[in-house]
DNA sequence: CGAGATTTTGAAAAATTTCAACATTCGTGG
DNA sequence: CCACGAATGTTGAAATTTTTCAAAATCTCG
């Protein structure tokens, strides 16, 4: 279950200094064939990772595979803080992805250039909380659906770069849950299905309620 | 529903100085009665608080006043990070609850003290994301007392200071169902009940087993 | 184009919630 | 210190939601 390759790309790019972290060493851009990782529970942490394209998640895995995915990061996004000495989560590359390894200047700076991350990845898990403790599937699908919109410049048009194994994993759900429930909501014609990953959001408004 | 009171009363208290964050101000110890806001959503955010006496539960609350605790804080422990400039959350005491606020000392030093309880902060949300995304009534009830067990030394006998409807809003549940599982586990014989807010672990392996 | 993987749909099963009644505990005032 | 009333907790039965199992449909990509 879950298995995956190992192995990935260095791809020297020359580039900008990257903006969020101006102070790290910017390093060259990674790549990472879809579904293989990027980081294991139990590694030794070291750097941050900034998504240059593609799309990761990260999860934890119980005994018997169950697995739920914390978070996914996108196009632009920072991630491979949830550590302290070890990683306690694996990352994984979602599709082809490009991530640039961000070594952290001094350990002094590193503090601060990390809280602001830290915090806003812990108001981010707390407020998953609130969907996972006490939303329904129609109320989760909906506030990941704003979530991602809001993540992709708030267009109508919503791609998901993920399967629908993933979004369940993310939200708590079974798979065939999430599809009953995008198909709820494309009959009450709250979001339109351009493909498998891609939609348009027809009712903002309605979404929005729903996911809260 | 969950109508508070806004009293509380300041208690100077003169004592050696506080371990966890050695560089901060320690103040007087707050007194806050049970039920009592410590903090609201939306306020700004300032000090960190440290819990002398007593217990607190850290909530969001949906607009149709659903709520999800995130976290509870014991005698020893610190919060008030999970905030950026303002609180995403509520604060209020459980019970009788001694406070000591903390103002931090130099901006300079405030990232690196508050960066340890952040992560821990953030990997504790994510581990209880994973309980709350994944694991059924029972595991979720047994991962819980485990967790208390731990946090008090690790003895048999373990105290709740929350009430069955705050463990229900920790654990996703209703009180119904917090209720059912207890007895599910006391006529296992994995817990004996010694009051309502107070149990003996009997089987530690089982209940280890059932959280993971 | 075709095979394997992913997604959708349906029906039955399981888990949890809801609603209702009863039991127990807690706190206060007599 | 006990009695009372309110708050909290437990239990049962029905309703609801979600999952599970199974099959059909669709998509992907070599």
């Amino acid at each position: 279950m879950y298995a995956q390759q190992i192995a990935h790309i260095d791809v020297p790019v020359t580039q900008s200094p990257f903006a969020l972290l101006d102070e790290g060493w910017a390093q060259p851009v990674s790549f990472f064939p879809a579904g293989t990782e990027i980081y294991a529970q139990g590694e030794k942490a070291g750097p941050l990772y900034h998504v240059e394209f593609g799309a990761v998640r990260v999860y934890r895995l119980l005994a018997d595979g169950r697995r739920q995915i914390s978070a996914f990061h996108l196009a632009g996004e920072t991630f491979g803080f949830e550590a302290d000495a070890t990683h306690h989560f694996f990352a994984e590359a979602i599709n082809a992805t490009g991530v640039r390894v961000l070594r952290i200047a001094g350990a002094a700076d590193m503090s601060r250039q990390l809280l602001p991350l830290a915090l806003k990845g812990l108001i981010r898990a707390q407020e998953h909380l609130l969907v996972l403790g006490r939303q329904n599937a129609i109320e989760r699908v909906a506030a990941f659906l704003v979530d991602m919109a809001e993540r992709q410049g708030g267009l109508r048009q919503v791609e998901l770069p993920m399967s629908r194994m993933d979004i369940g994993d993310y939200l708590g759900l079974t798979i065939e849950t999430v599809s009953r429930v995008f198909t709820r909501l494309k009959d009450k014609g709250v979001i339109r299905l351009l493909g498998l990953r891609s939609l348009e959001i027809l009712k903002q408004d309605v979404l929005l309620d729903m996911g809260e």
